[in-house]
RNA sequence: GGCGCUAUAGCCAAGUGGUAAGGCAGAGGUCUGCAAAACCUCCAUCCCCAGUUCAAAUCUGGGUGGCGCCUCCA
């Protein structure tokens, strides 16, 4: 498959370091919050990146961190009067909730920045050794940026132009503006660990990502992803940090999702114009954010609103629903016949091809569901034109449906509510009163079914029920 | 100031040279006792100007609008 490499600025083909297997590392959340719709993006869209992987016959090894030691979780600390284990930990349960009802697949390795401290004070020492980092009057350790020639090579910024940005802040402690905290030394209060250097402290951010990617990936990694907004500075201090730390490159693609916006301004917790994961949720339903993450292609801005998500379930619905009518016709129709349905199997594969070429295109995720869109039309049509006529072509197109879907990870809400019994008796009692022509009651009926959120369809195979959707 | 992204129907969104996918919403129709679901039909010449080409939404140049990074941020 080819992928858009920021590095690069270009669509390469993926050649991993070992043949069929991806090593993939992405920057996981800071733990001080619950997740917002921005941070849900790039975890849906490299969730999608990792089942797609392992569709075309990959073995995907996955590491995502979990900062839990930061400015910002020790300012929520001492908000809440409490301490930043207590707060990260309650927000990676948090995230958890919500990776979950993302249908996110775990991450095979989930690392938490505490738990590394070793592994990036080994990686600050080697950099002081080398003359690469040093050690401030302030006993923090910054990095020499400078003296990595190839500074600046992912977010392609000069270093000249860098530092005449006016945005670069002066620390009197650093040789250069442009040097960048290794770590910090603590501060009275602070959680500290003891170093081979003397001022005891915790890690910078950057430095983080890089020992975590070492430890369990190695020293050069095939993909490294992340939002737009960690290409500068995070990312180009990652590759300084890792590459001057092993001399080799760090990561052989880069890829990077857009932003969310909202009124067509970047959604991000400084700008405090956020609508967390869970608040959408608990009023439309995880789903529905998922399938927002998938409609657009993963480098294109996409602007959130309410209008949008409604959208998102309606369609969702029209999925659900050649799911269920599919499954419905199986469970009610007449076994195979002998029939020939070389034809119309062959339609279906043909989506299932269309699929992995666009998809293989830099994950193109919308046109994947137009795709499915048509798939969709086809099954509807051919069951209306009686081309499906049995269990065993049913099966098959609901085989290809449930296999590209589960690629993007939708329609994962089952209908698992258990029924009542009275459902049952309504619906029959329902039925007699139709065999007898007493439309007043069968209506009455279904009324009441209605209000009981049961929807009631009735088809050539007898009668349907769904559970009526929230909105 | 530097480096980029982007402009497609009411809304969302694919499409990088060959004459506009898909979804949502809407209109009409078929089916149905009525519904629902489904199906059929209808609904854009792609921000503006100039250029290249037999041919441009797609390439080039120039505008205009929107956004981002250069500071913590997915």
């Amino acid at each position: 498959m080819k992928i858009y490499n920021t590095m690069t600025r270009k669509k390469e083909k993926l050649i991993t370091i070992s043949e069929g297997e991806v090593k993939i590392y992405g920057c996981g959340p800071t733990v001080y919050n619950y997740i917002h719709i921005g941070n849900a993006r790039p975890i849906c869209v490299f969730d999608v990146l990792r089942r797609y992987l392992k569709y075309i016959g990959y073995k995907v090894v996955y590491v995502q961190n979990f900062t839990d030691i930061d400015d910002k979780i020790i300012k929520k600390a001492i908000e809440e009067n409490s301490d930043y284990h207590t707060v990260s930990e309650k927000y990676i349960e948090e995230y958890k909730k919500d990776a979950k009802g993302l249908n996110i697949i775990p991450a095979d390795v989930v690392p938490k920045a505490t738990e590394n401290i070793e592994n990036m004070i080994k990686m600050i020492s080697i950099l002081l050794d080398k003359g690469y980092a040093y050690k401030a009057t302030n006993g923090d350790i910054y990095f020499r940026t400078r003296k990595f020639s190839e500074y600046g090579k992912l977010s392609h910024q000069l270093i000249e132009e860098l530092e005449s940005g006016a945005r670069i802040s002066v620390d009197e402690s650093k040789e250069d503006p442009l040097d960048f905290a290794l770590w910090k030394s603590a501060k009275e209060g602070e959680p500290y660990w003891e170093t081979p250097w003397g001022s005891n402290g915790r890690p910078g951010w950057h430095i983080e990502c890089s020992a975590m990617s070492r430890r369990y990936l190695g020293d050069t990694i095939d993909i490294h992803c992340g939002g737009q907004d960690l290409i500068f500075p995070h990312h180009e201090n990652e590759i300084a940090q890792s590459e001057c730390c092993t001399e080799k490159t760090f990561a052989n693609y880069w890829m990077h999702n857009g932003y969310i916006n909202v009124d067509n301004k970047k959604m991000s917790k400084s700008l405090n114009n956020f609508f967390t994961v869970r608040d959408v949720a608990e009023k439309y339903g995880y789903e529905p954010i998922r399938y927002l993450m998938i409609s657009s292609h993963y480098r294109s801005p996409i602007n959130y609103s309410i209008e949008i998500i409604e959208q998102c379930k309606a369609a969702l619905e029209r999925l659900y629903n050649c799911k269920n009518n599919l499954k419905f016709f199986i469970s009610h129709s007449r076994s195979n016949i002998d029939a020939d349905y070389t034809d119309f199997k062959n339609s279906m594969l043909s989506y299932k091809q269309k699929f992995i070429t666009v998809m293989n295109d830099d994950l193109n995720t919308a046109d994947a569901l137009s795709v499915i869109f048509d798939l969709v039309k086809d099954i509807n049509t051919s069951i209306d034109n009686n081309i499906i006529d049995s269990k065993e072509p049913a099966e098959f197109a609901l085989d290809i449906f449930n296999e590209l879907t589960n690629v993007l990870g939708l329609l994962y809400n089952e209908n698992n509510i258990t029924i009542e019994e009275d459902i049952d008796d309504l619906i029959k009692q329902r039925n007699e009163a139709r065999k007898n022509k007493d439309w007043k009651t069968a209506d009455e009926i279904r009324d009441k079914l209605s209000s009981m959120n049961v929807i009631i369809e009735d088809t050539p195979q007898g009668v349907r029920w769904k559970i009526k959707s929230d909105i």
